[in-house]
DNA sequence: AAGGAATAGTTGTCTATACCAATTGATATG
DNA sequence: CATATCAATTGGTATAGACAACTATTCCTT
């Protein structure tokens, strides 16, 4: 399970092996680790080496140490990945709410990028760029507009079957793109004659428009997501810890 | 500078004199700092505990570390501190969005806590609790309409004058309560007529409805703020990282 | 002049040990 | 029965030292 002569350090090894742990929920939140004097005998290393390893998961929110009682599973995942899952998927932001996400496709088309949206994906003007219109539901009422736009460069193999599946982890998983930040742009406004008839509200209805741009690690852009939201059914919570 | 006999741990004392050093700014970003050893030396303390406080300062953001080179003073301030700034005072984000900021006193009350108010402030109802109304101006015109509840018990000595400067400086520097996180609800509305008026628009128009709960690092409730945004003006922005 | 080797200085990893501080539960005591 | 004390167990702090990995410089060889 772990091994001394790796060019990988061993505290490493170890924080990699208790993550997993917790994501296959054999550790589950509450949950009490073994002390750190048992790791360092049960793997014959340092308990110096042992706490590396629980002090980086510490940080990283995974684990909580008690003095005196012991260290223990944090309850909740890691702040930062609990924020970017509430900002990146529809459907589990849902979820979270305790409502059943739904999917409705309008159109699917590829079109040629306007400078804007050109300018906002970092490709070429007139570049082929999918856009995506989805009437999203919650509780098979609609909750949202949404518009997805993706360079057809960038991202290849898109098809509407996918698209009724989740676009996010479908980037994320199958093209082993990893999202690594967002921005998001929120502003009220009220509803446009089609908004209206798409989300079943009455023209001048308030809505919330939320636009939404995400990158790669070295700021290559993703995807851009324009989405506006009945206001009669959608807050938008974050929470910023310290 | 560093006392070893003292109940505050070594490497904490060192962790915040550095850091001091950065805010007063004898320490600039992108300066190297002294080698670990030589901290060690200097303090007749071992390196490994110097290395425990450079790691914490790392983590928070402070400084990086470059092996075979040395450890350097980071570029830009700690995120999450970067962030909750943003947040926290309407001076500052109509700064850093360019306009020059203003505040127009409505009222300055202390009312009885209503339940649902002393529910959020975490006090008895009907406790005292001062209403703070403030018309909030960006360029010599309305913005948003904001209303501030604290309890009065908790923060006292609250006078119009104070109001006239930043509230959240106050609690933070003059009271030395240090606030650690926040959670905000944004929602889109049409303006009432007594919104309409104050922000001079046209009631029906859109407004954005922002409720801040700002909390101490033991999850004291500290403030909350309902405002009122003028949609034709006013977008909410943010970012997350990783 | 170019390239490579040696070297010194840096952070990174790891060990083994010691004692402190907080919690818990068992035990003795009133 | 209540309470004080103690011992065991836990994480928290700190030491001293060793070697690895990486960077930059210097100096030597070609």
């Amino acid at each position: 399970m772990i091994k001394k002569n790796s060019p990988i350090p061993i505290y490493y090894q170890l924080g990699e092996t208790i993550k997993e742990l917790i994501e296959k929920g054999e550790l589950k939140p509450g949950d009490v680790l073994p002390a750190e004097r048992e790791y360092a005998e049960m793997f014959q290393i340092s308990r110096m080496t042992v706490r590396q390893a629980f002090t980086q998961l510490v940080n990283e929110g995974y684990l909580h140490r008690i003095q005196g009682k012991g260290t223990f599973v944090a309850e909740r995942k890691p702040k930062i990945e609990q924020a970017l899952q509430g900002l990146t998927s529809f459907t589990e932001d849902m979820e979270a709410r305790g409502m059943k996400p739904g999917s409705q496709l309008v159109s699917f088309e590829i079109i040629p990028a306007t400078s804007l949206i050109a300018k906002q994906l970092g490709i070429q003007e007139y570049g082929p760029v999918y856009e995506i219109k989805r009437i999203r539901l919650a509780d098979h009422m609609p909750m949202a507009l949404e518009t997805n736009y993706i360079s057809a460069n960038f991202i290849k193999g898109l098809t509407e079957k996918i698209v009724n599946q989740s676009l996010y982890s479908f980037i994320q998983e199958q093209l082993g793109m990893k999202i690594s930040h967002a921005t998001q742009v929120i502003e009220s406004s009220i509803a446009s004659e089609l908004e209206a008839k798409y989300l079943q509200i009455q023209p001048g209805a308030p809505v919330m428009l939320i636009q939404r741009n995400t990158f790669l690690k070295d700021g290559t852009p993703v995807e851009l997501v324009k989405s506006s939201y009945r206001a009669d059914r959608y807050k938008f919570m974050i929470q910023l810890n310290r």
